[in-house]
DNA sequence: TTTTTAATTTAGAATAATTCTAAAAAACCT
DNA sequence: AGGTTTTTTAGAATTATTCTAAATTAAAAA
């Protein structure tokens, strides 16, 4: 079976998936979240989602792997990451949780939740919310 | 007194900052210093260095903008900070601390180390070992 | 089913931050 | 000063990402 084509139950839960976040079920996105969403949690570059598309077979553009990431972000579908400033990546895990950064590698790893506790948050300036709490660990050899 | 313009004291004082650094003292470098560290503690883009040297009518161009930021963050007069990712924002503040991160406006704010504790750090995985770890706030209206 | 409407995809151009290049200028060392 | 190394610079190059406007496709209405 190739890459290319997504079986009738797999896609009817792919396309249930982006239905419930309001999303229209398209051909692209089904091929990107069978993807991204077919092995365990991830953290994927546009640049590497890119290249599994057309090592995969499909024909997609740059333009689409962009719209599509992005508007799975907005979905609640990925969250985006940024711990180098060149490039975003894109984590398939939603749990809160935290990353390791292995800087010589450009690689990301996770750190569950709990294995980070933080004991005291500052009070947010006036008039502010709490959007998120990012702890990113940067490891060396 | 114009910007442009360093008094003999100051000009002494940065010039062997630099020097004890292992940066020569040229006068980009000494401009650029006495900017970033004219006033207490700020967060600062390339753009906005870059913005301010002019208007300070220093003729410096955008390549020496960023080469000296860099230089002065492997020198350690400078930290850089990963939060937008479009852009680095380059700190004077070279305590161990933490930021807000004010989405709408890209704006940072310091947050001091103590007033964050962590209570509980994961391993690192074999043969890493830790080089930072950045706790960014990111903050809503 | 056809038609209509609205959303999506696309190629390629545009943007924007940053780095590179190679030559000119300035700083350091004797 | 003379010789060597480092810096600065303008402008080109690179790279990630967004924009544009036209063609396509999906959902809704008839």
């Amino acid at each position: 079976m190739s890459t290319t084509q997504i079986n009738m139950a797999r896609r009817d839960e792919l396309a249930s998936r982006l239905k419930a976040k309001g999303l229209r079920t398209t051909m692209p996105r089904l091929q990107l979240a069978d993807i991204l969403f077919a092995q365990g949690n991830r953290h994927v570059t546009a640049e590497k989602l890119y290249a599994e598309a057309r090592a995969a077979g499909l024909k997609i553009s740059q333009a689409t792997i962009y719209n599509t990431l992005n508007q799975f972000c907005d979905a609640g579908l990925l969250r985006e990451v940024q711990v180098d400033q060149a490039r975003s990546y894109f984590d398939t895990n939603l749990d809160d949780h935290h990353h390791f950064y292995v800087e010589d590698e450009g690689r990301l790893i996770d750190i569950p939740q709990d294995a980070i506790a933080l004991k005291r948050l500052p009070d947010s300036p006036q008039g502010f919310s709490i959007a998120g709490v990012d702890v990113v660990i940067r490891l060396q050899k």
